[in-house]
DNA sequence: TTTATTTTGTACCATTTCGCAAATAATCCT
DNA sequence: AGGATTATTTGCGAAATGGTACAAAATAAA
């Protein structure tokens, strides 16, 4: 991610850039950017503050950044998720399993979704993270709706498909997933879920495993 | 909504309490509970600290109670929505609406829904705030499920029609619909995807106003 | 070895934040 | 009128917060 130089004059750092971000990431995600201090940051990713400052300038541009690196990894996951090569259902699934499997940690307590439990609140006084998000999720029903599209085009889906209504309500059945997660639901239960938004979005005709 | 009993002891009070609490309410809406700071209710409220205190408890506890009462009055304004007795299609219009109304403000900023917006941060550190949520939004799905129930019992929908999924699809829309009106979408926008939904799940067959 | 460069660690500062104590004011009850 | 009750107002204070100045430390280059 960071390229690290070969030959860097001055002190070395003690710490991992990336590693940082992702611990950073992590108190965000529970406590929102308000409700984390940098003290808190501070001690999560065992830099003082000067070097926070020096290293990701103040608190809201290290959020933003933390933000920005978030949303392209999960572009690249979806990306990989929604793989054109595979039949819908099984794509679907791949998406599904990728978020449930986010916002249920394995360590940790359920967490929802960062851009949705982070980035929506912020959005309405941070006009840089509003367009970020609204950006990204942008691209999400963009993505859906091409590979919807696409399996339209295999004749997985009748011809006459409402690929960009139903991308949505794939992406809205995310955000509920996202939502409940934090709110305790059991993971059992929205996996069953998303396994009935499938079959309600692919037909229940040709029921097959992802 | 609060009562005022005709004799009341002491000095008066000079504000009225609802209209506190909706303002306290329109604060945390857009900054959330950490970003809103007490003197900033105070002065939203029109009343200082001590008699903040005095009247709500301290932050949280006020907030708690703002939330609560929001929950109130959106399953009453819910559940009128979702009249038994008109077309399934007229009640879920009429639903959206609903939402679509409180996301878009007539004066000022596009805000999105208040519980997703600051309940669902708050859920994964305040277990009340989480308690209250989760059930707040299980109730919203069984009403869902209830009246499409009712619409299947009414031959308006297919008999083998899964009620419990197509509540919780179209609650998920509620959600993406608040989600995005806070990052910038457009209101015909959101509004042409509410209708697209409604369109989705009560069949195209039968077009007609809600 | 010296110098330039970069990071770290300590300490500090100004401001904000939450909460409360104590006195004052306005009303009801007797 | 006088006491009881409830609200308001002023002002305090301890703690937390975001941010920074400055010197010491560690490395590469010269």
């Amino acid at each position: 991610m960071v390229q690290n130089k070969p030959t860097r004059r001055g002190r070395p750092r003690t710490y991992d850039p990336d590693q940082a971000m992702a611990r950073a990431r992590d108190l965000f995600w529970i406590q929102g950017f308000s409700g984390t201090s940098l003290d808190e940051l501070s001690a999560a990713t065992h830099m003082n503050r000067p070097s926070l400052y020096g290293a990701f300038g103040d608190k809201r541009a290290f959020y933003r950044t933390v933000l920005e690196n978030y949303r392209e990894k999960m572009r690249d996951d979806v990306r990989v998720a929604l793989d054109p090569d595979i039949p819908l259902r099984q794509a679907l699934s791949r998406l599904y399993a990728l978020f449930i499997e986010i916002y249920f940690p394995q360590d940790g307590q359920p967490r929802g979704c960062f851009m949705i439990s982070t980035g929506v609140p912020e959005a309405a006084t941070d006009p840089d993270v509003r367009d970020l998000m609204a950006d990204t999720f942008r691209g999400f029903d963009r993505m859906l709706e091409k590979r919807i599209a696409r399996a339209v085009a295999a004749g997985e889906l009748a011809a006459d498909t409402e690929c960009a209504t139903l991308a949505m309500i794939a992406n809205s059945v995310v955000g509920y997933i996202a939502i409940r997660s934090r709110l305790g639901e059991s993971r059992e239960t929205l996996e069953s879920f998303a396994a009935a938004t499938v079959d309600h979005i692919c037909g229940m005709a040709t029921p097959q495993d992802g």
